[in-house]
DNA sequence: AATTTCGCCGTAAGCGGTTACGAAGATATT
DNA sequence: AATATCTTCGTAACCGCTTACGGCGAAATT
């Protein structure tokens, strides 16, 4: 409401002072300190932080960038619990954060051709997600702004990432289904190849096989969907009659396997074994619940704010590649008979 | 990365005049508006949105304020979805999009503790929910912020709002089940009193129950989750033996029904109708697919984001309380037998 | 030909802060 | 008592842009 100028008349001193007082900078006098705080507070002070954006050239806001079509989760609120997590602990920062969704078109034309990240609108920016290209992660990292990786990686950079353990946890829900359960064919539904989700994930898969000896039974398809994952269960129960477990790359896919066996008669878990990816908050509801792994997202988007804000700050002055271990819920659908239950 | 200045060094004019070029505004010839253009691009120039913000107190975004605890869609993305509608169409009008989640102290305190509030950051800002209390509504309201409600709703007052028809869903639903499947004894299970969604949509239900001259049977539960309606079902199944179809307050408690009813041995829905109400992601995917009411969250917020830009622009200048109206998805929980499939 | 009109452009003042620099007065040093 | 040092504060420049105002030459008017 009022300005650096109504405080400083008030008080009767200059602007500088007030500046000064209000930043807790050195060069001011214990009483008109207090007289200055007294008076912005009486004057319903609030510094403009679009000024104060001019003569800082820090705008104390960060750019949460996406791909359109990801961001409204149809599926499972993947991003937004990311963002819920970045927003919690920018705020404790006293840093905001902006949203911009990007289309095929735009992510195509780069960062060059964006207003929102070449008008110093923000400080720094969280590209987030796959969908993101490579040639876009690279040209905003060439700009001078920070940037940092959420669920997206480029081999051979110093960019700072934070990312799922996928090959971890799905080589952690396989070796579950072999050695607590002692399944001896347990195959794997997958999605498309150079997905690099589903690839680590399948790469944590074929890991936990090999290492036991046994061979690794997969079916890709495409899409990881409910519908996808009806159809590959039901794929793999015609090519390999014998499997008892199967692993999936997502929770939908999992849901979609389990309504397969079901459809066939194979009573899960006695008959077959089923582990998702992912702990979608439907995860828990489905008959029966599923055995998955979950996956930080929250904690994902407090860890890239707190990393990207220590650069802010120059705390942190070295990139790093982050992985954050999601850990096994167990449930029913894996025959635990015992299903510990998670917080969500 | 360069500024007006140097664009205007290169060309040979004064920056007033490049400015003027660069912004369509009269007082500059063509050439040399021409050669403006050339040099501007030639240099890679970009304004500079802080500078332009402080001359022009406007800052071309928008603030969606939301509860902190209701953000992370543990449940449906609501929220999300009408996020994803907002910053679509502020995209449009090359607005930003910040986000902003309060605590219920911050809540409770008002808007005038809050420097995201106070600061000129915004030029407007959509409040979100019914979690936000009326009195931080009206604390915003006497600023001279533009204020935008959505999914929330003050009576008497002339704050802009965009709301669902809960009331028209919820007894298009009931009408549904009285007149398309001649139910006579419909209950509904619902959420707590003083909540104003539940109780509009109550509201609806118990207008359609009324015109057909049958007695409203109504369950009351705290909370509107699965397990709460699965509770509440049991509970109406206990009271009302002859009950043959049930209106729900939300999806969540519909899918509890349903799991209730199965566990009684009822099938869904031969012997037990169930319509649910919000069309999450899962209503699809339930057993059976459930019968929905579909609320039209992305429209919410595209609606939400063209009024308060439009006030912005001048265009708008009344106040205006829109109620979006959403549509009953037949699936077959409802006893449809060709369940209609809708895009997400 | 003298005057008015008009289009084009530069000058300069601001927007609301931050901060280097220098001028005092108070205090410490010798 | 004279000098040096420190603290406190004001002056002014600056961040990059917008815009009111005025000047000036060319075209239009008489």
């Amino acid at each position: 409401m009022s300005s650096l100028q109504d405080v400083a008349k008030s008080v009767g001193v200059s602007v500088a002072t007030v500046s000064r007082a209000l930043n807790d900078k050195p060069g001011v006098s214990d009483v008109t300190r207090q007289r200055v705080l007294e008076a912005a507070r009486a004057l319903r002070y609030w510094p403009n932080s679009t000024a104060r954006s001019l003569t800082t050239s820090r705008t104390r806001t960060v750019l949460f960038v996406t791909h359109r079509h990801k961001f409204p989760p149809s599926k499972d609120p993947f991003y937004a619990q990311i963002i819920r997590g970045l927003e919690e602990t920018l705020a404790l920062e006293s840093y905001n954060l902006m949203l911009v969704t990007l289309t095929d078109e735009q992510l195509a034309a780069g960062p060059e051709s964006l207003p929102m990240l070449q008008d110093r609108r923000a400080d720094g920016l969280v590209l987030a997600g796959p969908d993101i290209p490579p040639s876009f992660v690279l040209g905003v990292a060439a700009s001078d702004l920070s940037v940092m990786l959420v669920d997206n990686a480029l081999r051979d950079t110093q960019i700072p990432a934070v990312l799922a353990d996928n090959e971890g946890g799905c080589r952690a829900a396989t070796c579950h289904l072999i050695e607590s359960h002692g399944h001896r064919v347990v195959g794997l539904l997958r999605g498309a190849e150079g997905w690099a989700t589903s690839e680590e994930r399948a790469s944590g898969y074929c890991t936990a096989v090999d290492a036991a000896g046994l061979t690794p039974r997969v079916i890709s398809v495409s899409e990881t969907t409910i519908d996808s994952g009806f159809e590959a269960a039901n794929q793999a129960l015609d090519a390999y009659p014998e499997m008892s477990a199967m692993v999936t790359v997502n929770d939908a896919m999992a849901i979609g396997a389990m309504r397969a066996a079901a459809a066939r008669g194979r009573r899960v878990p006695a008959d077959l074994a089923v582990v998702g990816f992912d702990n979608i908050s439907w995860a828990k509801f489905a008959e029966p619940p599923l055995t998955t792994v979950n996956v930080p997202t929250v904690e994902m988007g407090r860890l890239a704010a707190r990393l990207i804000v220590d650069r802010f700050e120059g705390v942190l002055t070295v990139a790093s590649r982050t992985v954050l271990a999601g850990d096994l819920v167990i449930r029913a659908s894996c025959g635990c008979d015992k299903a510990a239950e998670t917080p969500d």
